[in-house]
DNA sequence: CGGGGGGTTGATCTCCTTCAATCAACGTGG
DNA sequence: CCACGTTGATTGAAGGAGATCAACCCCCCG
């Protein structure tokens, strides 16, 4: 409930960047005119809470640019980071007044909102809308098991490449267009978010890092851009299937 | 593909043990004879998988009775479970042909079966199941995350302590109607799978069950089968915040 | 009686955490 | 322009939680 409450200059849907992975990407002309009426933009800086856990949540919304952390606090201040968003991805569940986890701006945020009450009605009168959340959900919990395999069973090398390369999965500048073994992945997290997101401490993320770099399976421009010279390389020391296909 | 082709005797939707949960759960009697016309049962005796990653999967379901487990192994032979079913969770994924995780069966398994085409369609139909499948796939993710937060910060005495509570909250039969604070949880798993759950060494969990015998926490009548005298008192082991609610 | 699956317990080792110092980059105000 | 404080990152040393290897037990069943 904090956050800038200006909007950016209202944005037509047609020209949304996000128009065809988001939430409203099944929308027809006449279902854009309707999600236009009640849409709204809410912007928050880097560090800025967007919901803490056990808070309302009266919107839902998509996010437009920005990346945020979905996470989770123990009392004694241990926190687990159990989702990332990147532009598309939807914050907020239909049915559900209170937030179940924190969700926090990492860089600049821009979210494309809707009341939560009217996203109800919304999906109640427009199936489509539905389905296409529920395709994104399904996603997300094939994510979030993957993430398990990763959390629970991978050693802190493994974990740290299998991280890079889901960075390098939605974000990577894909280097000699050929045979694309070449990425440059440019961090949106801090090493100690990083550490959060895997389950261990940010020293060993750092080391970790560093020992990739000695091995040459991946290169430091600065702190935060890494090149994986080989993507390949980089799966076998994520301990995953390196079945052939290049950044799945 | 394997499993017992017979079926059980076909049953009445009215009559089924999980319509009140299952996906199923919001149809009128209408749908139901359309579900009727072209529900078909699969039964799996404990051990046999339903599927294998990577395989096809031509039908989506319901455990009717039993239950089973979702799990990953990596090549090496590390496995990690990201899923147990319980009767009336949903197997499966509409608009997918390949399944992405094991299944294999527990217990002796019952489930309640559509052809994936079938069920595609039967969604498009009738929203109220799609929204059913979104409601039930929303807290599936929820739970997948609280399984991360357990998986990636907890020790080992507070993912066992999570995970009877887990159990508990499912299964427990409920002693001293009062406060309940007293519960009785027969476990589905042996101490392997538990591990499996929990990304622990079997070894571990045995000895943190120990420990939480020997303090007093849970008592074993026998080994699969535990009862937990002061279930608040569990939750602190689970370092869970003890909001009050018990068995939440 | 033998065998096997499930469970417990012990000894050792190792990977990761913890605590701590140091460093690099950056901005700010004197 | 340079001291400084701050934030993020790296590196080192020590300790511990849990893995691993291995023995043993218990119970059921053939």
């Amino acid at each position: 409930m904090d956050g800038k409450d200006f909007s950016p200059e209202i944005r037509a849907c047609t020209d949304c960047p996000i128009k065809h992975r988001a939430v409203c990407s099944t929308c027809g002309p006449a279902e854009f005119l309707r999600l236009e009426r009640t849409k709204f933009y809410r912007s928050f800086d880097a560090g800025q809470p967007v919901v803490w856990a056990g808070d309302r949540l009266e919107f839902v919304g998509s996010v437009v640019s920005g990346v945020a952390t979905i996470g989770q606090a123990m009392e004694d201040g241990r926190t687990q980071m159990v989702g990332l968003l990147f532009p598309s991805d939807f914050i907020g569940r239909p049915g559900r007044a209170i937030a179940q986890y924190d969700v926090t701006a990492v860089s600049g945020l821009t979210l494309c909102c809707f009341r939560r009450s009217q996203f109800e009605q919304l999906i109640k009168d427009v199936p489509r809308i539905g389905q296409r959340l529920l395709e994104m959900t399904l996603t997300e919990l094939d994510a979030a098991r993957d993430w398990m395999v990763i959390l629970g069973r991978k050693t802190a090398r493994e974990k740290t490449a299998s991280f890079l390369l889901a960075i390098a999965r939605r974000h990577a500048t894909l280097q000699h267009g050929g045979n694309c073994n070449t990425a440059v992945v440019d961090l949106p997290l801090t090493r100690e978010l990083v550490a959060n997101y895997l389950g261990l401490s940010l020293e060993t993320v750092s080391r970790t890092i560093t020992a990739l770099k000695k091995d040459g399976i991946i290169k430091l421009e600065k702190s935060r851009s890494i090149v994986i010279p080989d993507v390949a390389a980089l799966m076998v020391e994520a301990g995953d299937d390196v079945d052939g296909g290049v950044l799945g």
